[in-house]
DNA sequence: CCCAGATAATCAGGACACTGAGCATCTCTC
DNA sequence: GAGAGATGCTCAGTGTCCTGATTATCTGGG
């Protein structure tokens, strides 16, 4: 009576998106390390000794998931976590050198990877597209963390 | 040494948009029913009687998956299952008058809720947007099925 | 010094999302 | 009509994702 046409609700693309790449990285890259774990040795790389709530801040996780992730990682000795002596809480991590090989490995891959993916795009396309999911990104996220709570009193 | 810059990840960006969108769906649609859930009841408002597969196949859902979000709502009694005395391997499905009313609702606050979640864009951006995310998904997606097995023997 | 609030991590519980294996049923062919 | 292959569904196992509650640790005020 009513249905929906579901190509027009950017919620609905962007989960066939995900989908889509899931299959083109599982093919391409690896199907042992996901894409969020090539995140997280990726911020490692590029700033090692973080902790967890940070790097999960740095590449989108929540604290649960970034646990789940770590724990996969540290099980497969891709990467060494240990007790901040300054700070109780918290762990540091950083990459082993089998994580640190891994991750060279699999940035090439995944550079190719990239490519197929958008090639169904021209070149102006393609940079069009990432801005244009960044900034949808961005603003949703904005909504989260309200950064001045508007003042609402006289 | 050699971190490499996410935001130039389509993969990486398209799971930060669909992590956008179950915030935004969360506080705006429905903390009950999922987006995909909603798809599903969509599908069965335009095509009443379809089995579980063709039903996933609408959605982009995999069989198990599928299953799981039929079983959920069933459970909840928004739709019915029912053998199909045709073909004793089917299930058909079909609305609850519950389930018809739930569509109902949550279609006017879906549409309200793609409104907000595309607002930082133009108008001409938001349908560039849609058609360039459906681009390149379905060529992924076309990766997977490969319509003409490419004839590579003399 | 001690306690209250903030913060890092864990745990429990729920919902997608995939693959591979198995079961029941249908269908096609001989 | 009996066996072979295809097809619809279920089950087991793994890996994201989220929220809410709990635990351990740190920090600041009295």
């Amino acid at each position: 009576m009513a249905a929906v046409d579901l190509t027009s609700h950017p919620g609905h693309l962007a989960r066939r998106l995900q989908q889509a790449h899931y299959l083109l990285w599982n093919t391409m890259v690896s199907e042992e390390i996901t894409s969020p774990q090539f995140a997280v040795l990726n911020a490692l790389v590029a700033e090692p000794g973080l902790d967890q709530r940070t790097v999960g801040e740095r590449v989108g996780l929540d604290r649960s998931t970034i646990a789940e992730v770590i724990s996969r990682l540290t099980r497969r000795a891709l990467l060494d976590k240990v007790r901040d002596p300054q700070d109780g809480r918290r762990f540091l991590l950083a990459l082993t050198e089998d994580g640190l090989r891994t991750h060279r490995k699999l940035t090439v891959r995944t550079a190719r990877m990239n490519q197929v993916f958008l090639s169904p795009l021209s070149a102006e396309e393609q940079t069009l597209f990432l801005e244009l999911i960044q900034r949808v990104s961005d603003a949703a996220e904005g909504l989260r963390n309200p950064a001045e709570p508007l003042v609402d009193q006289g």
